[in-house]
DNA sequence: GGACAATACCTCGAGGACGATGTATTCCGT
DNA sequence: ACGGAATACATCGTCCTCGAGGTATTGTCC
């Protein structure tokens, strides 16, 4: 999640890191801060993968800064992972938010409408958080005013979502054919 | 958020690890899976912290199973959990919902509040996934419709949560009374 | 002019999560 | 009668993440 945060900040934009570090902040920050000790070991096993590059350059305001560049290797890994993501990037809320954040990179509506797909079937299938034996409960059935808050607001989320998905694919398939 | 689930399902209900899984799957597992080996490796950690202790009964059905029950400092360390979250269990929807799960364990309706305004003092911070500058960016005004698709997710979320959050929380201030 | 915040990066150690793999038993379908 | 799924638990090594701490420079406020 963090490494395709990296790499769709950098896709046609050389960042230095301190610059990256705000812009993921921005991102997902309020909801699951990443710490500078993560980031930066992070950046380096990218640069070690070939998939970005650092240029040093005499600090514009301190210390000198990392501009860091993607290769061209680091925008086709960046497409990858937006085409081929991870069962966990599709149904984890923060993973899914992070790629959607990206997926315009992607380009090819086809592309971006499989990804839409995955989460669209994710959704439909018959889930909830609580069951009575195998069977899912609904939040009127529950006594419990915290899970039925869970319910209830996992049901409006996931109205907003479908609705939003339905029509997103709708203009898609409209421009793929 | 695991061991918290742990904690959670295991108060006032002694259950083995097989069953505890799969009420963890449950909770969580359609949107964050855990891994068996992340789950025993828990099971001993709390164990060794005297949290819960085992007891060997032989297998029901199959191998010898690990009977778990919460000891008082369990209990204890479950309501500690519950009362006073780390940030992250606050912000981060995944940890949210878990505490929420349990949220009624403890008992206190003035302590349950205090909990859920600490969810409502974030909901209510003007935050935002995408910025121009410091200015948060609304959905109207972004072109991307993958991004505008988490705004609109977003805010839809929100708007659900804070109408829970306020009418439960003015019963239970009226319980309190 | 001295303190403090912000800029900008780094290292280390501890600990948690995961996939792979292993072990043993019982139930069920064919 | 035999294989496969389900029950039930465990270990191992690798990787990621984090908090704590470190270094150095520039800008701002009193």
């Amino acid at each position: 999640m963090l490494e395709l945060a990296i790499l769709g900040f950098l896709y046609g934009t050389p960042l230095h890191g301190y610059v990256l570090r705000r812009h993921i902040a921005a991102l997902t920050g309020h909801v699951r801060p990443v710490a500078e000790s993560t980031l930066y070991p992070a950046i380096k096993r990218l640069e070690k993968a070939g998939l970005l590059v650092r240029a040093t350059e005499p600090g514009a305001v301190a210390a000198p800064r990392h501009v860091l560049t993607l290769t061209e290797e680091g925008g086709r890994e960046l497409k990858r992972r937006l085409a081929e993501p991870a069962q966990r990037e599709i149904t984890d809320e923060n993973n899914w938010f992070t790629l959607l954040a990206f997926l315009r990179h992607l380009e090819d509506p086809a592309a971006q409408a499989a990804v839409l797909r995955r989460r669209l079937a994710f959704l439909e299938e018959p889930a909830s958080f609580f069951y009575e034996g195998d069977r899912p409960l609904r939040a009127e059935e529950l006594d419990d005013p915290f899970r039925r808050g869970v319910l209830t607001i996992a049901r409006a989320t996931s109205r907003a979502e479908l609705a939003w998905l339905r029509d997103t694919l709708a203009s898609l398939d409209g421009a793929g054919r």
